[in-house]
DNA sequence: CTACATCCTCTAGCGACTAGAGGTGCAAGA
DNA sequence: TCTTGCACCTCTAGTCGCTAGAGGATGTAG
């Protein structure tokens, strides 16, 4: 049972420092076990939950659906109904984010092209900015 | 010359009341004249900026950027350089995020389709944000 | 033994709002 | 005229997910 610190924790997980410890705060991390000096001292187990609620983040779920997937991950007997719910919200949000990201995309794009590089008064940019009425695709 | 409250300027521009007194808190939104009993009252001009304001914030432009493209707006004798380079560095921006968006779908399509819809311990979703590994492209 | 990296706690800040408390103004109906 | 009730006012604090910095303690290598 080999002590891991939190910096070599961070290293191990690509989690910075000051995460780990905000994660413990809001109780998405137990309190680790404490050295002689007062200094947390993790175990392996440890790591891979920081781990997955890693990936979780950069898979974009919030702090509390990574809360309840940890709590499934910790009870494998519940059905995965609740994590499968969880990530087809997320998948949902995620479709809808990248539809208007294109929508966004096309009146940028737009936008850009037909800068006149001239004078703000002749400038697309502000003119589009100034009248939605301009835009590509009104809805965006 | 007609007054408008805050709460028309709000249904006219798609802003919210709230979020038009704090554009004016940081000023973004120059200070409007008030009614006798110190009601705000704004002006036709001011529902434009508003407009143009909303919009942007759509296109997800940052309030920073917003205020470098109003002070733009304003002086219409000045090189439209530096709106074009906010809008190029915006569509960057967007371009950058859908890449990662759609790598993020493919990895949570994957994990919603082999959901076994069972218990946890077999659960795909909860297998793979464990297990980084496991994903379809490992860089996202 | 000293230097220095790393750790500790605590508070405050970020962006872009949003919510709520506690009070005032105003227009319309009785 | 009075009252009802909505819209307005200011102010503070909260949201999310961290991040930065102060000021001090610990741990390790030379």
């Amino acid at each position: 049972m080999k002590k891991i610190t939190i910096g070599e924790a961070a290293r191990h997980s690509g989690v910075k420092v000051p995460t780990i410890r905000y994660y413990e705060s809001i109780g998405l991390l137990s309190e680790p076990s404490r050295s002689e000096g007062n200094q947390r001292s993790y175990e392996p187990a440890d790591l891979d939950r920081l781990a997955f609620i890693r990936h979780a983040r950069e898979l974009g779920f919030e702090i509390d659906a990574i809360r309840t997937l940890l709590h499934l991950q910790d009870d494998p007997h519940q059905p995965c109904a609740s994590a499968d719910a969880i990530a087809k919200a997320r998948l949902i949000e995620v479709e809808q984010r990248i539809r208007s990201l294109n929508a966004l995309r096309a009146e940028l794009e737009q936008m850009v092209e037909s800068c006149c590089h001239g004078r703000v008064d002749q400038c697309r940019v502000i003119e589009v900015l100034a009248d939605h009425g301009k835009c590509v695709h009104p809805r965006h």
